[in-house]
DNA sequence: TTGAAAGCGCTAACAA
DNA sequence: TTGTTAGCGCTTTCAA
């Protein structure tokens, strides 16, 4: 039994009304709940609407209320099965982004940059996730000429609200784990030209020179496992004598583990490694991957009450979240 | 330096018309590329435009055209960190759902079933994830009276398009696969009340049946790593006797195998045990975890593809996509 | 408690 | 090549 719908000329307020006896205003008021409008009223109407399967139209509402509830959420690349864990931003941002807005009956459109440069979606504010390495990024959210808000690099920039995680800090942690296990020889696999990842580094270096050490190698990789791979072969073909690594994140880390095995180092017998993000997988490797946690769903938090606050008038500032060493094995 | 915006009130295409000496008309023909403006009309428009940061009212345009150039997808539940990789329906095929929509300059706005109620984002179309244990979802989303398509299984129901896996060929795969290696005594771990996960114990039961061996048991399972280990626990307390495991998904394969080996069970000497999904972390696993592939980015990009068809006033059908045996230790 | 008027900002259709 | 007219469907504002 097929009960097709006749999808074609959806019906109106205006319909309603007349159909109702009473005014378009009426209608609209009766089905918003508008408390002005006798109960007998109302339940008419709303049982006409029923009827007709009435929806409103939310293109014209957003028209005319000048809002569209909806809050844009700009990602640097398509994620897909082989990066779903080897992602800058996870699902998890994404996650505790929604379940934010969500409560705040609003929704979430998620686009890219040229997507957003050439099909801009209806939304009363941006979230950016990532600065990325061009500072495009920044300057063509900052043209659509709405509120916005940045997850990245707090970099006292008074233009715009960033959310984030305290890479330095971070990075620092890193160093003090390494050089706690007696690590002196350390090297940092990541690239260091996306802002965050160099606050890693520069936390990771400053830390190793305080205690007297040094960072003997930085080798650049994308991020995921194969990256670390490669990068390890690198650094090892460079002739570099390491006991520690520092990846700027644990899909580099476990690419990093897997490739100095090969070559015959043990982990973390012979090399110790640290990534960063605490992903999903980390504790499932062999070794176990220590890693330094960022809080994602927190982030995710924050991003979307800042870019609510800024869409009424606030002034919300930005914020940088501590992370948390994640002892493991490797 | 801060180069504040004067947000507030936005400059529409008549002000630009008044600026430029000529119709709205002919504004929203420059911007648009519309090429019966004469060339210098354009530029002079268009630098106007840029002049005054012009953006199109999207919602405006909206109205007008009777189109979003949006799609929304409807999504069970909000992700989370601990839930990243244990989704019945991960971030990859969200990936190739929007690699498809963007390519053809289309939006994407997640939403979940209760805000989708509460909150209707302006869409021209729905992409619904899962038919879910209760019917609420697909009559929600028929009720919203707009084009709309399923992922899950392919029911024959002629009422709407559905993509899905071939959830009972998959169950076919797995018992096969256990029973060359000669296990005869297989169990299935997974939630049989989610029409897919239904679907693959009957295909698991169906070829267990066909080799003369059978299904000694089943037990329900949450879609994580950690509903896999207790349900082991539960399968080997009712003092099941068995060689292999059929688990729903990857993460609930995790969960099983960590269980079996806390009560002294070797896997897969004692016990085989084989997930589904193929999910990032399997191959990571260890031991490295046997599952039965799907093919989560084309599946997105079909559900694209078809929901953009409806929208067109075409007649997609629906399909079902060939698994795929991933064959590992465990 | 209800209604009438007046747009929100844009573009399809037709006219010039 | 450009302009005029007429809404898209809703809600704000003001009047009754």
């Amino acid at each position: 039994m097929s009960r097709a719908k006749p999808v074609s000329p959806r019906v109106t307020m205006d319909d309603l009304a007349k159909e109702a006896g009473v005014s378009k205003m009426t209608v609209s008021r009766a089905l918003s709940g508008n408390p002005l409008v006798k109960p007998s009223t109302r339940e008419r109407v709303c049982k006409i609407a029923e009827v007709h399967g009435f929806r409103v139209n939310v293109a014209a509402r957003n028209l005319r209320q000048r809002s569209t509830r909806t809050i844009g959420v700009v990602i640097e690349m398509t994620p897909s099965h082989d990066r779903s864990m080897s992602e800058p931003y996870p699902l998890s941002l994404l996650g505790g982004i929604m379940q934010e807005l969500t409560s705040n009956a609003y929704n979430m459109v998620l686009t890219t940059l040229p997507l957003f440069v050439a099909a801009p979606p209806a939304v009363d504010g941006l979230i950016l996730l990532g600065q990325g390495m061009n500072e495009d990024a920044v300057e063509s959210v900052q043209r659509a000429g709405m509120p916005y808000v940045i997850w990245g690099s707090v970099d006292g920039n008074e233009d715009h609200v960033t959310v984030g995680s305290d890479n330095v800090t971070g990075g620092r942690i890193a160093a003090q784990h390494l050089l706690a296990q007696g690590r002196r020889a350390c090297a940092f696999v990541g690239d260091a030209t996306h802002l965050e990842i160099a606050d890693r580094l520069r936390g990771f270096g400053e830390a190793m020179v305080d205690a007297g050490a040094c960072v003997v190698g930085a080798v650049p990789s994308a991020f995921t496992q194969e990256g670390g791979y490669q990068a390890a072969q690198v650094l090892i073909a460079e002739g570099a004598r390491i006991d520690g690594v520092f990846a700027a994140s644990d899909a580099i880390a476990m690419g990093v583990i897997a490739a100095l095995r090969e070559m015959g180092r043990s982990v973390p017998h012979d090399v110790a490694v640290i990534g960063f993000d605490d992903a999903p997988g980390a504790a499932l490797f062999t070794p176990p991957v220590t890693s330094i946690r960022q809080d994602w769903d927190r982030g995710g938090t924050l991003l979307a009450q800042k870019i609510l606050a800024l869409t009424k008038g606030a002034k919300p500032i930005s914020e940088t979240m501590p992370v948390q060493l994640k002892l493991r094995i490797s």
